[in-house]
DNA sequence: TTAATACGCAACACAAGTGTTGCACATCTA
DNA sequence: TAGATGTGCAACACTTGTGTTGCGTATTAA
């Protein structure tokens, strides 16, 4: 079942959405790392990155003492794909109503 | 600006998910209608619809004494060309570091 | 006109999310 | 070994989110 549930809740939030902006160009980083440019603390964000890793969305590596995260693309493009299955959805179910209603509606 | 901001916020909930779902196969309902099958109060319903709509993953339009919503299936496609991008810049990075590291990593 | 149906708005209650601080432990560096 | 650095866990405070109920208003049907 390629659901992708949870990964809306976890993009729902606009610094977890920038964590994942700054995974997708620079290959892997840690939570200290990041706190650094984010004005919030740094267990703050250590739960942001623990939730993205909760939803799929980033992996985590333990290298001595540092814990390094990484990006997981195939993540992204379940949720991209889920979302245009709908909008696929929504143009069929659009089409199968031209066919019963031939005339042009209002407007 | 062709950015994607609260629409995943709309997304995350559950219900919301349901009403997108919905909305992709019956093309409009209203929140009565849907608060029907849904076990929770039409009030509820509605404040989602409206959230939805604030996302602008729906659009409503009153006929007579009902508000009928459906499903407007552009922000949702705009929703996963964000994420598609994000999954390509990241497939750039690793890329960038294939020229690096010539040499297999480990495993 | 009267009754029923569909809404929208507002007040409340309660759960969930987000951020902070404090503390203990592991791992490099000197 | 000793100090600095990087984590993780837990307790707390505060803001948001989600759902309810109550009430007033507009539109449809009898």
């Amino acid at each position: 079942m390629p659901e992708s549930p949870s990964v809306f809740a976890a993009l729902s939030d606009p610094t977890r959405r920038l964590l994942v902006e700054w995974l997708a160009s620079e290959e892997s980083g840690t939570a200290t790392g990041f706190s650094a440019r984010l004005a919030i603390s740094r267990q703050a964000v250590a739960r942001h990155l623990q939730e993205l890793e909760r939803a799929g969305l980033v992996r985590s590596e333990r290298a001595g003492r540092e814990t390094r995260f990484s990006l997981n693309a195939e993540s992204l493009t379940e949720a991209a794909r889920w979302l245009d299955a709908r909008a696929e959805k929504w143009d069929r179910t659009l089409g199968r109503l031209k066919h019963h209603a031939e005339s042009a509606p209002g407007r």
